[in-house]
DNA sequence: TGTATGTGACGTCAATTTCC
DNA sequence: GGAAATTGACGTCACATACA
């Protein structure tokens, strides 16, 4: 796994992120107390950390495909280069090899 | 140190392509 | 035409890391 420093690709940036359409945060856990209401609280928190993943998970994969796309039109723009830097040694090396005949 | 977040890995599903 | 293979998108889990 890529660490998130150092050699972190491009596509790995935190970005502030707000909660989803429809999200309301409940009550502090302090507030409860009942065994029901505490197994009530847990399905809450795993259902909002799921939605809330699902969206990341999205988000990242987005984020993927554009630096995947980047990745691969550097290669063409380098591609390009390099053709044209061989045709260039093939001319010059043309101008500077004597004649044979 | 607990919580939030990002991401790799894996399984699933539907759409598309390939092969017979 | 239909079975098998491939592809792309998705959801979830596990783990690493950042941050208060």
């Amino acid at each position: 796994m890529a660490a998130a420093t150092g050699d972190m690709p491009t596509y790995q940036i935190r970005a502030p992120t707000a909660l989803p359409q429809g999200v309301v945060m409940a009550a502090s856990p302090g507030s409860l107390h009942s065994p029901q209401q505490l197994a009530e609280e847990a399905t809450r928190k795993r259902e909002l950390r799921l939605m809330k993943n699902r969206e990341a998970a999205k988000e990242c994969r987005r984020r993927k495909k554009e630096y995947v796309k980047c990745l691969e039109s550097r290669v063409a723009v380098l591609e390009v280069q390099n053709k044209k830097l061989i045709e260039e040694l093939e001319t010059l090396k043309d101008i500077c090899s004597p004649k044979t005949d």
